[in-house]
DNA sequence: GAACCGTGGCA
DNA sequence: TTGCCAAGGTT
C-alpha cells in the first residue's frame, strides 16, 4: 500500500463532517478558504454558514457593498482577507461571467489567492493534481520526511511544496489534499501527536521525533502600543469613524490615536502626545468637535504582532456631521453584525458606553 | 525575507 | 500568565 493510498482509505474513514464538504461550488470552496486562513475550524463554520446564506453566489457578493461584506466578516478578524475576496470575486464577475476560473494562473491572479488558496480550489472544487501546503500539510511532511531545516527558508519550502506536488498527482487530488490537512488538524498534531493512530506511521522518517518537527521559524516580539480611543455620545447613539489604517481598514471604529507610553514620556522625553492629547487628536481627525471627559477605564487588546494598551476616553456635547467616513450608531445596531466593527471596537464600547 | 494583518483556544 | 499557533497573502 503506497503512502498515498494509506492516507486516501484513512480519510475516508476518518474525515470530519464540515459543512464545505458538502458541496463543490468552487465559489463556496473559495470563502471557506479564504476564512481558514489562519483561523480555526470550529470559529469559521457559523461566518461561512451565515455568509453563503446571504452571498450564495459570485453574483451576489459582487453587488453587495464593501460595508455588507464586512458586517458579515466581523469579529472574524483579518479583515483585508474579506476585501480581498470581495474584490477577487467581482473580477470573477466582470472578467469570468461569475465562473471561478479552472485555469490555475487565472486563479493566483486573484486578489487574495496566493499558492495555497489557488491549489485547494484547484485541487477540491475541480480535482485537478495540484499542490497545497498549509501549517497542517507542511507539518505532516516535515515529519514523515523528518526534514530538519526550519520553516519558512527557501530550501524548507521548496522541499515541502515538491512532496506536495508529487502527492497530488494521481487520483482524486481533492481528497488526497484534505487528507494531509485533517491528519495534520486530528493526527498529526503540534504537540502530542497521537502516532499510534497514523495511517502512514510505519513510513514515517521522523516518528522518533514528531514533537521536535517541524523547526519553527523565528519569530518577531509583539510591539507594545499605546492607544487612546473616545467613545462619543450624543442622544444614545456613538459616533463611528471608517478607520483607513492597514490595522482595521475598511472597519468602523471610535476615533483612536496612538500615544506615547507612560514610561517612555519620562525616559524619552516628548516622544509622542499625552495621553488626552491624542484623544483630542483623534477627534479632530475625524472632524468631531466635542468636550474630552473623564477615563472611562484602560483595556489590553493582544494581537499577533502587537500588543495594545487602550485608554478609554468618554466625550460629550458633539457636533459632527455625517458623511461617508462618519455615522452614528445606536449601539444595540452592534449586536446584529450588520456593522464591520472590530472585537477591540466592541470593548472599547463596552466600557464607554454605560 | 521580514513585517504586518485579528481572534480565540489551549497547555 | 505567557507563549504558541490555526486551511496565508501582501508589501
Amino acid at each position: 500500500m503506497t503512502i498515498r493510498q494509506a492516507l486516501l482509505d484513512w480519510y475516508d474513514a476518518n474525515q470530519r463532517d464540515l459543512p464545505w464538504r458538502h458541496t463543490r461550488d468552487p465559489y463556496a470552496i473559495w470563502v471557506s478558504e479564504v476564512m481558514l486562513q489562519q483561523t480555526r475550524v470550529e470559529t469559521v463554520i457559523p461566518y461561512w454558514e451565515r455568509f453563503l446564506a446571504r452571498f450564495p453566489t459570485p453574483a451576489a457578493l459582487a453587488a453587495a457593498t464593501e460595508d455588507e461584506v464586512l458586517g458579515l466578516w466581523s469579529g472574524l478578524g483579518y479583515y483585508r482577507r474579506a476585501r480581498l475576496l470581495h474584490r477577487g470575486v467581482r473580477e470573477v464577475v466582470a472578467r469570468y461571467g461569475g465562473e471561478v476560473p479552472e485555469d490555475r494562473d487565472a486563479r493566483l491572479a486573484l486578489p487574495g489567492v496566493g499558492k495555497y488558496t489557488a491549489g485547494a480550489i484547484g485541487s477540491i472544487a475541480f480535482d485537478r493534481a495540484e499542490p497545497i501546503v498549509d501549517g497542517n500539510v507542511a507539518r505532516v511532511l516535515s515529519r514523515v520526511h523528518r526534514i530538519e531545516t526550519p520553516l519558512g527558508v527557501a530550501q524548507t519550502e521548496q522541499r515541502l511544496w515538491e512532496e506536495a506536488a508529487a502527492l497530488a498527482e494521481g487520483p482524486r487530488p481533492g481528497a488526497l489534499n484534505q487528507a494531509l490537512m485533517e491528519l495534520g488538524a486530528t493526527v498529526c498534531t503540534p504537540r502530542a501527536p497521537r502516532c499510534e493512530a497514523c495511517p502512514v506511521r510505519s513510513a514515517c522518517a521522523g516518528r522518533d521525533v514528531a514533537e521536535r518537527l517541524p523547526v519553527p521559524r523565528k519569530k518577531a516580539a509583539p510591539k507594545e502600543v499605546s492607544v487612546a480611543a473616545v467613545v462619543v455620545r450624543s442622544g444614545g447613539r456613538v459616533w463611528l469613524a471608517r478607520g483607513q489604517s492597514a490595522l482595521y481598514g475598511g472597519l468602523w471604529s471610535v476615533p483612536m490615536c496612538e500615544h506615547a507610553p507612560a514610561q517612555a514620556s519620562l525616559l524619552e522625553r516628548h516622544e509622542g502626545l499625552p495621553a488626552d492629547e491624542a484623544a483630542r487628536s483623534a477627534l479632530a481627525e475625524v472632524g468631531i468637535v466635542a468636550r474630552l471627559g473623564a477615563v472611562a477605564g484602560e483595556l489590553e487588546h493582544v494581537l499577533t504582532h502587537r500588543r495594545m494598551r487602550v485608554r478609554v476616553y468618554r466625550a460629550s456635547h458633539a457636533r459632527a456631521e455625517a458623511h461617508e467616513s462618519l455615522r452614528s450608531v445606536d449601539p444595540s445596531e452592534l449586536e446584529e453584525g450588520e456593522i464591520g466593527v472590530s472585537k477591540l471596537t466592541r470593548r472599547i464600547l463596552a466600557i464607554g458606553v454605560s
